[in-house]
DNA sequence: GGCACGCATGGGAACGTTACCAATCCGGGA
DNA sequence: TCCCGGATTGGTAACGTTCCCATGCGTGCC
């Protein structure tokens, strides 16, 4: 059972091929200075031994410390707006040589620590994170030791570091404001946890378009820390119960908005929505409207920046806003009839 | 704008601390043999200095010659179904204290062989690997030398390694068979890339459903090679502008499905069921029946098994085979009514 | 014809850590 | 009093690689 073969070394190509190990190492990572007919008597030997370089050894002895390598912190890998930006970082990755490490934080400031100290304790060269809402103080030393960080989705309290956002705000009054132009004053806001920056920024945006069309805020229309699909339906079971219930609804991510359309008939009066778009919202009854952003913009542009940064670029951080665009497909009117 | 400060090193806090590299060493991994004041010297040094250990360097030197690193390698991290098991085998990994190299394909084998390479190049200790199409001998020498192979969501050819599929076979018969049981006889097959194995097994349980209730197969209404939304509505149309059209489809993955969606008419005469589940799949018109999967229960099951290879299990390899579910919800019928 | 130069190659040290073994110190028992 | 055993600590070498410098050799040039 005991059939494990010790992997070869340099030094075993160096046998092999009747050289020095210093010349294998040459040879194998292609620098000049190797004569053909002995680069070709080392390759030899590195096929029949399968040889391998072992480039945590590499980045361990080389001048230059970098190891390829980047860690990619996200909230949660599996919600298709994370896996499109992880799927994005990685090709630009790729494309460059790097690896990419991933973990998901769950929004729990405990463990994107966890994750982000293993993945500095590998020496990553950089990190592109979504940064949860507890404090960053632990980069201070990895990033005075080089470690990179840029910011995506949401910027870090007290983090000077580049940063990628979307327009959160904006967009979210352009979709108030596209209900409010439908002769909807009564639209409820249905919003995720209160402790994300992107919540709240489309929360303010949501205030806006009030305020610009000088409809007072009732707070009986909105609700926070709706964390998944069946909070959503319920709170809209809730508001529909008010005596003088909403018309219109704003939903602050694609989990409530379809939480909230397992709740909504077919058709239903009430006019929707939602920031975010999925695949299949234009096949909707009636087709949804929404906010879209882009998450393989975001997840490059973050990549190019943590990239410039590891080749070198020592300026002051930056801030890239990205825009969002509102589709009218229909559910903003409400109202919906049978088709 | 020189600021880099030299990460620390055990020597440096052994300096601080006024003990020995080899003291140091112990405390911060917890090793038994330093006395608690010792030990509380040493962790003062090491918060002064911020100091971490650098995990590459260990485990070089370690006598276990792990890295606590494993690879993920799949299509496209970008497709839910892949995402969803990425997030599954990280939390597999990271409740071992592993971390996760990710990596995407696109079903190329010369990008796979580059990931695969670049893994092994960083030591990793195992692989959950979701094979493509091309051989797989340049695993031979990684594996002697011990890193443990996984393959989930279909085998790869050649390759005797532990392997997670679903029922793929069994799942399209049985789908196929619904469509039959509604009275159809004249069932389309829009499926995608014929290399791949998933889909040949999809295919023959289409055969097997045809055949079992003696209906020949009829060439015209097979379609391979579908390999984007647009590819499958593209394919539709050409189905319906046959002499005899048929009266429902069988289409194999998500996506295929959601583009011959686009090309349907609400209500539509044509019957539909596809492979794969996906949210709302139950709020379009007619809700659609699905053969669902489940990528985390895929993604769990193929970690369990890397690890236990990884804690030393010798034995030969496995198979294990998750049953797909047949979620009836009304497409299957056809000749959808408006309501 | 002698010397400097470029090119190919190799030897030794080091990256940051841990395995192994030796050294030291303490108290307790003969 | 002396010796032994356990607990704590340190020195040295090594993991697989690359950096730095030295060596040897052939060639061109004055």
């Amino acid at each position: 059972m005991r059939r494990l073969v010790k992997r070869p070394t340099m030094k075993d190509v160096a046998r092999a091929a009747g050289v020095s190990p210093m010349t294998v190492s040459r040879a194998v990572s292609g620098e000049p200075g190797v004569s053909p007919d002995t680069a070709a008597r080392v390759e030899q030997a590195v096929r029949e031994l399968g040889y391998q370089r072992n480039d945590n050894a590499r980045s361990l002895r080389q001048k230059d410390p970098r190891t390829s390598t980047i860690g990619l912190v996200v909230d949660d890998l599996a919600n298709p707006f994370y896996a499109l930006m992880a799927r994005s970082v990685e090709d630009e990755a790729h494309r460059r040589g790097f690896l990419v490490l991933v973990g998901s934080t769950n929004d729990e400031p405990r463990r994107e620590r966890e994750v982000i100290a293993a993945f500095t304790a590998r020496q990553v060269d950089g990190l592109i994170l979504v940064p949860t809402n507890g404090g960053h103080g632990f980069l201070k030393q990895p990033m005075e030791a080089g470690t990179r960080v840029v910011c995506v989705d949401r910027p870090a309290k007290g983090l000077a570091v580049d940063t990628v956002t979307v327009d959160n705000r904006a967009g979210a009054e352009r979709a108030v404001s596209h209900l409010l132009g439908h002769g909807h004053t009564r639209i409820a806001y249905l919003g995720d946890r209160f402790d994300i920056w992107t919540q709240r920024e489309r929360h303010a945006g949501y205030l806006d378009a009030l305020a610009s069309h000088g409809i007072p805020e009732d707070p009986a229309l909105v609700r926070h820390e709706l964390r998944s699909q069946p909070h959503a339906a319920a709170a809209l079971a809730e508001l529909r119960a008010l005596p003088c219930p909403p018309t219109a609804l704003f939903t602050t991510n694609d989990l409530i908005t379809i939480g909230v359309m397992d709740g909504l008939g077919h058709p239903d009066p009430i006019a929707l929505v939602g920031f975010d778009d999925f695949p299949l919202a234009d096949r909707l009854s009636p087709p949804l409207s929404v906010v879209s952003q882009d998450p393989v913009a975001l997840g490059a542009t973050a990549a190019n920046l943590l990239f410039s940064r590891i080749d070198g670029d020592r300026s002051a951080p930056r801030s890239v806003v990205l825009l969002t665009r509102l589709i009218v497909r229909g559910s903003g009117a409400g109202g919906g009839r049978p088709r």
